[in-house]
DNA sequence: TAACTCGGACTTTCAAGAGT
DNA sequence: CTCTTGAAAGTCCGAGTTAT
């Protein structure tokens, strides 16, 4: 498992063969093999087909060796990714659903045995993907979708209220070399490290908070541990060069001296959700099965591995046992929501401690761990103690694991069937003791674990009774990035099934509402706002809406702004956006079909006009976004 | 004054559409 | 299928700025 890399794939361009055709393939030669020789009446200009990295981001001219010679006298990495020159994303009628031009990244150090890799991996307004140099370049872009947002953490609408430790800049040199040039106090790498505990720990809370994992790391060496989270953190800074990032924390964690220890099943969840958060499911999924394999390999799904393995200190302890709980809620979520597994952990017996509050796995003021047979065991009217909200976000997930159980007996359950499954997400929300209710703190702060709590819960409703909805999807079939579409046999009435799915559906799009930055959330979010729009999406599409109109345009509007946004940190957001807004678009365009023929029956013409009317400036405002 | 930054002129490349 | 066109993506000159 370890000596492998499953993940090392040579990558062929999905969208266009052009933009990588061996004619616009311009990486250089082996060293001394390129002479430029040219006649003397054009040696006033001698441009190079490709300039390395750290040339292209100083706009100083690059001699197209490798190492350049620039790069060679300053001992610099000589890197360089293929040119996109020219490329202006996927044709608007092919390629759909697949991830834009692949980038490859060749380096002077690499390893002759180590294959050359390419991270398929696609990014607006990121460099490498994301090499920003003058214009500001947005990166390639998923699949049909128009122009990507710039900026991310600049253009955000709610950004962050307060600043991270760490400041925009537009240096890419010494990503990796020998010589790495300090940049604004702080170089890229460790930007990367800041933003990676700033933006994406408080989503995820299972590595040793910010200092004690900064302090272990100068004492122990994680290369991949550091590598997994450099590359996440990559995600929420613009120049920082996410592919090479990418292929970096891979490399570590599959080299066959990487030590295989609970540090590493760390490094594979981080390299697993950033995988997963890039449109790359198949690979994501891959990491986490490796990941799991080596969790119980390691024995961490027993009640003593954290005790034993925590050297005494209650806060590594703590880590160990969020580490377990993490891969089972990351294990659910694409069980759950992109249904690309069956959610194996639901069925391993796990006797590992519940999480602390956050506020205490923080201060290192961590009480003895509570279980989950203690959790099943009480009496939720009359206990005296309160669970930590990462106990409630694993009992939601339970549920997603119940329902899942079931669908895997029964694939078509009836009515009844599902009730009973729907009494386990009811009593979830009916049991949540008083101060576990409200997601905001007297504070203004998000408690993030009972936000994707009660996110999970929404979808797991979801998932539950669409089938039995009788509200016809079919539109939706388009939507498979996050969501994939499940076939449902539409009917004619609004039953109790339709308006559970609908007023899930509208939780979530309130969940978008809570004043805090959208890029702070898990980019699961994503996936379960992405399945909101596809029941708001299949109510829009039905003629006789039975819900206010204005309420459900007001909501799909939130889900695709919310989408944009996230897309700023998140390609998986992008291609989700562009399928909802090319479903949106498909509805519409049926909508003035309706118009041409005369079709809006008993709605009456002028209504329906109306509502096209409406309709029409919300297309508009979507063409916008 | 050496080193660095970066605006912008100029070049290359591609997708899309027109023409055959 | 080829040709043309418009524009994005790229190179790197050289003026201005900063560091030593």
């Amino acid at each position: 498992m370890d000596s492998i890399s499953p993940i090392h794939t040579i990558q062929t361009p999905s969208t266009s063969n052009s933009s990588l055709s061996p004619s616009s393939d311009h990486l250089p030669d082996k060293q001394g093999e390129r002479p430029l020789s040219v006649p003397d009446h054009q040696k006033d200009r001698i441009t190079v087909p490709s300039a390395c990295v750290a040339c292209r981001s100083k706009h100083l001219k690059c001699d197209g060796h490798n190492p350049c010679s620039r790069c060679s006298t300053n001992e610099y990495e000589c890197v360089y990714v293929r040119s996109r020159r020219g490329f202006k994303g996927p044709r608007r009628n092919g390629a759909q659903g697949k991830t834009a031009a692949a980038v490859s990244v060749s380096t002077s150090t690499a390893s002759a045995t180590t294959p050359r890799v390419t991270c398929p991996l696609v990014r607006p307004g990121a460099a490498s993907s994301t090499i920003n140099t003058t214009t500001g370049n947005t990166g390639n872009i998923p699949s049909g979708l128009a122009t990507p947002p710039d900026n991310r953490l600049q253009a955000l609408p709610f950004g962050p209220a307060d600043h991270p430790p760490y400041e925009r800049n537009r240096d890419l040199t010494g990503l990796e070399g020998n010589k790495q040039p300090q940049i604004s106090g702080l170089d890229l790498r460790q930007k990367c490290i800041e933003a990676f505990f700033y933006h994406f720990w408080p989503a995820h809370p299972f590595l040793l908070p910010r200092d004690n994992l900064l302090r272990l790391l100068k004492e122990k060496h994680l290369d991949h541990l550091e590598a997994a989270m450099r590359y996440v953190g990559s995600f929420y800074i613009d120049q920082a060069p996410t592919t090479a990032l990418c292929l970096e924390a891979e490399r570590s964690i599959y080299r066959a001296d990487c030590p295989k220890d609970a540090f590493k099943v760390q490094a594979m969840l981080i390299l697993c959700i950033g995988l997963d958060g890039y449109t790359y499911q198949e690979k994501a999924l891959q990491v986490l099965t490796d990941a799991q394999e080596l969790a119980l390999e390691l024995g961490m799904n027993k009640r003593d591995f954290a005790a034993i393995h925590g050297n005494g200190w209650s806060t590594l302890e703590e880590s160990w046992r969020r580490t377990w709980w993490e891969m089972y809620i990351i294990d659910g979520m694409i069980a759950g929501v992109h249904q690309k597994s069956f959610f194996p952990m639901k069925d391993i017996p796990a006797e590992v401690g519940l999480p602390c509050e956050e506020w205490q796995y923080v201060s290192g003021n961590i009480p003895g761990p509570h279980y989950l047979s203690d959790f099943d065991d009480e009496d939720f009217a009359h206990r005296d103690y309160s669970y930590s909200s990462f106990t409630y976000r694993i009992a939601a997930m339970r549920n997603m694991g119940r329902l899942l159980t079931g669908r895997q007996m029964n694939p078509n359950p009836d009515s009844a069937a599902v009730d009973r499954m729907d009494a386990y997400l009811v009593n979830w929300r009916l049991h949540l003791p008083d101060n576990k209710k409200q997601l905001i703190s007297s504070d203004g702060k998000l408690d993030e674990m009972l936000f994707q709590a009660n996110m999970i819960t929404e979808a797991s409703t979801i998932v539950l009774h669409r089938e039995l909805s009788e509200l016809d999807s079919s539109i939706t079939t388009p939507i498979d990035s996050c969501a994939p579409h499940h076939p449902i046999t539409p009917g004619t009435n609004y039953n109790v099934h339709a308006s559970k799915i609908i007023t899930a559906a509208q939780s979530i799009s309130k969940l978008i509402t809570l004043p805090v930055p959208l890029i702070k959330h898990t980019h699961f979010f994503t996936c379960v706002i992405t399945l909101a729009s596809v029941v708001h999406l299949s109510c829009w599409s039905v003629l006789f809406t039975i819900l206010n109109d204005d309420d459900l345009k007001q909501q799909l509007k939130l889900n695709t702004g919310a989408l944009k946004t996230l897309w700023q940190v998140w390609p998986s957001a992008g291609r989700a956006f562009g399928q909802v807004k090319g479903v949106a678009g498909e509805i519409f365009q049926r909508k003035k079909e309706v118009i041409e023929r005369g079709w809006w029956g008993e709605v009456g013409e002028e209504v329906f006009m109306r509502g096209m009317v409406e309709e029409r400036s919300y297309m508009e405002e979507l063409q916008l976004l």
